[in-house]
DNA sequence: TATTGTTATACTCTATAACTATA
DNA sequence: TATAGTTATAGAGTATAACAATA
């Protein structure tokens, strides 16, 4: 029943990437099932902990999409009221957004199970080798934009 | 106005996928536009080379997808032609896929516009990052279902 | 009863185009 | 004119559930 797959499609790196990213998403997904949040809007929030107050056109730009797809992810987590949005009175056209202290603490809440499932999506790989992967993407993706 | 990504960002494995997925698609497409075809209709096509008559159940648990997504994979390509599907007379529960002969014209015709986009791709790393980088994807991976 | 495949339906993620409000 | 954001719409890609045919 069980097809071997041949190595001209189980080595092609679109397929690996394609896998690869699934099994993250699902990683992901069973270890913050309790929190009602996307990978994507995590990494938003992370990113505004990082920064603070940032244009939606900055958030797009930084995280490679489109402004709005940015809309959209802000619009949900204004929603549960972990991110807020408000004019930035130096140029009335961009809507600053920030983290609230509930998203604050959502985000603080969040990040155990986060960890949890890193550490099962590379349990395959040793510390360096882990490096070694993160290295070789970011090589891949640079080059893209630039 | 450009944002400085943070390492809490840059460096999260997720990221790191979803972004090189993004470009593995985006450099596909713009390498095959001539062609009509997607990348995971490419990948069947060339598990069909590999195997000749494959149940649609079988291409399912092989290519990670679900029955439904091959139904419709199936029909796509069948639509062109290229691949023809028939009752399994051993079992006339089943379907038997193959590619036909314009399918693997097809297939030849396309494959130089895939070497092309894998050598763009694969542009920023050296032979033997690239081995690693498959060597650690397939490694990351296969801990999946088993 | 279990399995193969199909259909209807829906959800996620993303993008394009047309719009508004500012600059 | 150009830019920031919104809205409407649509397109991939994928999945769940109910179903028909067959085992």
């Amino acid at each position: 029943m069980s097809v071997c797959l041949p190595d001209s499609i189980r080595m092609r790196l679109p397929y690996l990437l394609a896998r690869a990213h699934q099994r993250q998403l699902d990683v992901f997904a069973r270890h913050t099932a309790a929190f009602d949040i996307a990978g994507r809007e995590y990494g938003l929030m992370l990113l505004l902990e990082a920064h603070h107050h940032l244009w939606q056109s900055q958030i797009a730009e930084a995280l490679g999409l489109d402004r709005t797809t940015v809309t959209y992810l802000v619009d949900a987590l204004e929603k549960r009221d972990w991110v807020a949005r408000r004019r930035d009175p130096a140029d009335r056209r961009a809507h600053v957004v920030a983290l609230t202290a509930a998203g604050e603490k959502a985000l603080a809440d969040i990040k155990p199970a986060v960890v949890e499932a890193k550490k099962e999506l590379l349990a395959p790989l040793s510390e360096q080798e882990q490096d070694q992967l993160r290295d070789l993407l970011v090589r891949l993706i640079t080059t893209e934009a630039s």
